[in-house]
Formats: structure tokens, C-alpha cells, sequence
DNA sequence: TTCTTATTTGCAACCGGGTTGCAGCGGCAA
DNA sequence: TTGCCGCTGCAACCCGGTTGCAAATAAGAA
């Protein structure tokens, strides 16, 4: 298990599934090798300014479905994604986020699950979010 | 305690501190007694089609600053509120709420509290956010 | 009451993130 | 070579949220 992010950027796209093209490799590298945490479209777009939005906008999506990223909520109003580093198909929900109010970054705590309650009868749980809203040690220090 | 919802509507606009308008009102009693659960701004926006968006909008983000209502977050990507039925000044925040990926709908378990997880050190918490994703036993019925 | 001032409201425009339609390009197979 | 199909970039669009401004309204003073 774990494995897969000890392929390289190619095999890991094609083990998924994904057809490789030359944007899509540009992509996923900045994604694996670049960022730490979670990122958005805009964060690519800074990144690779060369690359039309539409054109990320489709590979984030297209990764995500392929499983190679998942997509969190951190309630900053825009859609995150973050690298998802299991070896299997299925998502790799059910960890902690924290987000921090000044900075916006959005960290995973891949190792700690999250607790449940009990839910209402009748209600069909698929998934769940749990996110801690506050400030980071960088950010806390600064002030 | 939770008396707040044993006042009339100008009552408890007024013991929050809220100018009393007629706009006010209207919105005011909309959500008070029409709504169950979360809502967002087009749903007020649909219930009283002759007050501006706008209006609504300075509206609600009035009546969340004097603690009538609380802002939650349901991964829709729209801002939702709902009424905050404590009789305290402080935000009712930390229980958790259901939403439905088929209507849409969230809830509030204001019995519920969130279980607390270990954050790393230096990360400085501030507000928690629980969120169960699934179908709601309406929908999971029509299905 | 009437005048003056401050607040509230509606309208219109704007904003930014996300999303889509479409035409052009490139690779691959027949 | 030709035809097909998927990928990309561009431009336009969508939608929820937000703001500037002028008209309407409410509150307070005379």
C-alpha cells in the first residue's frame, strides 16, 4: 500500500488511467512536486500562466474523477482539491482539514480520522467533513 | 435559557439590537416560521420575490452580526444561515449539520456536539465544522 | 406639525470563480 | 493521405455574492 507516489509522474497518470499528454503532465507535476496541501484552480493558474483555466479547470476534474486527486471544502467558497495519496480506487475521504483564516491555506491530517456521532435514523450517510477553522502556526507567529 | 423563541418577531429583533423595519419584518418572519433548517439567500429571495436581493443580502449579514441567525457552510458552494435558537450572545457553532445531495437541503443537530480530534501543535483552533453528506430519508424514500 | 438628518432600500452594475460552446490543432489508425 | 477523435485555447457565459449611488423612508429637532 502507499505506493503510488513512489511511481513516476507518467506511471501514476497511466495506472490511473489517464491518457498523458503533454499539459496534463505539466500539471500533475506542479500538483505532486510543487504543492503541499490543498490548492485550487487559481493556485494552478498562478503557477502555470501558460495553461488556459478551462484546460486546468478539465484536468483537475478529469483527475479527480481518475482518483488522483480529491476534491475538499474548506469553506473559503472555492473548490479545493488536494493529492490524494492512496494506492486504491477509492476516495480517500474521512480526514481532518484545517484552514487557516489569514493565509487561506488548507492543510490534511491524513492520519486522523474523523470521530462519528450519531446520526438521525433514515438519513444515508456517504460522506463526511470535518474542518477546523483557525489560524496556522506561520500565520500565528507572524502576528 | 431558549427563551429567545418565545418572543414575537419585533421582540426578539429588538432585544438583539435590530432597527425594526417593515423589510425587516417580512424577512425576519419568513425565516422564523416558514423555513426548517438552513437556508440561503435565493431562498429568501424566492419567498418574498418583491424584496431585492440586495436588501436580503444586507439583511441577513445584519441579522448573523446581532446572533439571530448563524452562518453554516454546507459544501454547496452557496453561503447558508440558519435561525440560532440560543438566548445567548455567542455563536451557536459546534454541532453538526446533514446536508442532502438530492434537494439539497441541510440540517442542524443542535443536540449534537462535535467531537473534538488532536490538532498539531501551534495550529490555533477556532471554529469547527461537521458535515455528513448523503440522502435525506425524504429523498431516500422517493428513490 | 414641519424641517432636517441619518438610515434603509431598490436598482443597476460589477466581481470572481466556475463552466461551456466551439473552432483549431495534433496524433493515430485505416 | 485521409478521416476521425480527443485535447486545447479562446471567448463568452452563468450565477451567487457584493457595492455605489440615488430615491424613499424613518427618526429626531425645532
Amino acid at each position: 500500500m502507499d505506493t503510488l507516489h513512489q511511481l513516476t509522474d507518467e506511471q501514476s497518470l497511466e495506472k490511473a488511467g489517464v491518457r498523458i499528454t503533454a499539459v496534463r503532465l505539466l500539471i500533475w507535476r506542479e500538483i505532486r512536486h510543487t504543492f503541499t496541501g490543498a490548492f485550487s484552480l487559481a493556485d494552478v493558474e498562478d503557477a502555470l500562466p501558460s495553461v488556459d483555466k478551462s484546460t486546468i479547470f478539465r484536468t483537475l476534474a478529469l483527475l479527480s474523477e481518475a482518483h488522483l486527486l480529491h476534491d475538499i471544502d474548506d469553506g473559503s467558497g472555492s473548490h479545493k482539491y488536494c493529492v490524494c495519496h492512496h494506492d486504491d480506487t477509492r476516495h480517500c475521504t474521512g480526514h481532518v482539514h484545517l484552514t487557516c483564516r489569514i493565509c487561506h491555506r488548507t492543510f490534511c491530517l491524513p492520519n486522523v480520522r474523523i470521530p462519528q456521532v450519531v446520526i438521525p435514523e433514515g438519513f444515508e450517510p456517504e460522506e463526511t467533513e470535518y474542518l477546523v477553522k483557525g489560524i496556522c502556526p506561520e500565520c500565528a507567529r507572524r502576528a
